[in-house]
DNA sequence: ACTAGCGGGACCTCCCGTTCAT
DNA sequence: ATGAACGGGAGGTCCCGCTAGT
């Protein structure tokens, strides 16, 4: 039992060195001009734990293990409220939580995803992931085990706003990320009514 | 002048031979295992002449540029409509008017799209650049100049609706691309009301 | 005692498990595809362990051992035939005796080791030792100790013949693998005499 | 056309450049602790060359060229002669020419094949392979396009009887290569008769 | 303008061994 | 005795650019 929290303990904090030197130095030299090689001697390991941990560089940008927790949150929001209500909260409380600790970390990960095509591919794959995330708790929040076509399309809705407001924070010095939030999916409910 | 038109010609073919071995082989083989190497000897060309035609590989798979005629049926709807009806109905005559030309070839290539990672990468830079578009026709619709932040919003989120809709289609074998676009701008419009 | 038994049994399962997995696996996605870590993982094992049974990787095909069956049944001919037609005979009745039982075995082995680069390594081997075997075998039955140059050369021929037999077996849907043994002595008995 | 020859030359040079170097490190270090980097150094290239030429490290050192002529001396062979005394006379014939030039080599290779596990796996395939090229050879002359099975075994019986010449030769000091031949191509013909 | 050949340098994978903990 | 994590180090492949020839 203590063996495995003292293991994985140490596993978490490997593939958080690995991350933390990753970003840092995309960030002092660039994704491309700095090499696996690079990313691991700084980190004090090999390339083969870097390739353990993360069987590509690109996934090294792009890990977080976000999901479990939106989708418990998503899954706890009142059954009555609707989809976009109950997504604006997860994603606020989420979000919420997750700023003090990690926030300029994912500034930075968001500003070097902008800034690099290589990773924008990669971003993506993980925007298709994260609406499967979203829609399936949301199918699980009305009983349903797999979400439909419906939900399928209204979590990609919520994905693609989030990506502005993503956007827009990181592209912005001193954005509010919250108010952003509350902005963009205001403006989401206003898409069917007011002219814009 | 003769020369020039014989020059360019010749060019254009070169393009378009290489081109066309190079979807065959994606098709064939699929991205990653197809070397420029491959394509440039299946065109019967040096790998050289590859690159002056395409600098880069990914460049070769091309994204048609429906843009200017989106913007033009955008722009073309009636001022009073909500953007959600003006993107709808924008979108589904402009479909209308494409598939029975070019589906199959859309069909095609959205289905490579779907199943090359290294490809989706150039889709989402066009996706971005699409919802640029798409936010600019609804912000000329009511006067503005450039698009503000809530426009952005609704362009990226009809935009993430289209993903879904493009992504189901290209995976189904012989659905209805019109009936999916009503149906996914139907769950949008649901989306701040009804419980999924 | 009992404990001792206990142990080797327990051992000898942990073999058997870890080569049966191997061979499945070889067989369902070949031989240099299938990594050491995914034999250990299906085994349940750690590939530490893979390696206290295999030290390489190639060692866990192992090559049933009919050499001295066939050494005997060679020995059991009667001396005054020919070397060709005492192997011959010899091969025949080894195979018809086998055949029952192992056929389907035998078949899939020779199939995996034809596909299989990697394992023609160790087939190759097999094959210098049969060699050898069938020399000694034969230089017994004339009462040398151990085998001259020109009987060396004659087994290699005869190997060399059987080579293309179980080949030609593994290749085909339903040969008769005694018909083609049969064949196979009638050409090699006609190569010095009619032009093929 | 002097371009053609000028650059085959060059790379025929080249191949053998790096052929040479391979086989002098293998011998002096073995074959497993010579690196294709040390190797693409000492012959002056980098290892992409060497990858060029020789996809596999192991195929530096099976490769020759020689079955181009084997080909045609098989096929000289006049038509009434029986396949084995054909092939007899055609191995013979082409070791003769090789021998004073090519010896050293052979031998050296065919040394480090017998002592280097690694080497004999692909030395199977080479001499499956080369079975294909002698039976060829044997059908066409006797008019056929493709060998058929009693062609293939003589083939593959010859390749046999070579292998035990090759080896006895290389593991002997100063074995007599033509007299080793001549005497096993005798053995063979004996086995129908008489008792080993 | 076009080609053949070659190289730099990175990515990623694998084998096999080691170390430390159980 | 067994397992998890990690590393050394090589193999093999690719992209893309450069040079020298035609």
């Amino acid at each position: 039992m203590t063996t495995s929290d003292w293991r994985s303990r140490k596993k978490a904090e490997t593939r958080r060195a690995i991350q933390e030197h990753a970003l840092r130095l995309f960030d002092e030299k660039g994704y491309e001009a700095t090499t696996v090689e690079d990313i691991a001697a700084a980190a004090g390991v090999s390339h083969m734990t870097f390739f353990r941990y993360f069987p590509r560089k690109e996934e090294v940008v792009e890990y977080d293990d976000y999901d479990p927790m939106i989708t418990e949150v998503i899954a706890a929001r009142p059954p009555e409220e609707p989809p976009l209500e109950a997504l604006h909260g997860a994603i606020r409380s989420a979000i919420e939580a997750i700023l003090p600790i990690d926030g300029p970390t994912i500034l930075a990960r968001t500003r070097l995803i902008l800034r690099t095509p290589a990773l924008r591919n990669r971003s993506w794959i993980a925007q298709q992931e994260t609406v499967v995330v979203f829609a399936t708790a949301l199918a699980r929040r009305s009983g349903a085990a797999t979400p439909d076509f419906a939900t399928t399309v209204q979590a990609s809705a919520v994905l693609g706003v989030m990506n502005v407001v993503l956007t827009t924070w990181a592209e912005s010095d001193d954005a509010d990320l919250l108010g952003l939030i509350d902005d963009a999916f205001a403006a989401l409910q206003q898409v069917s009514f007011t002219v814009a």
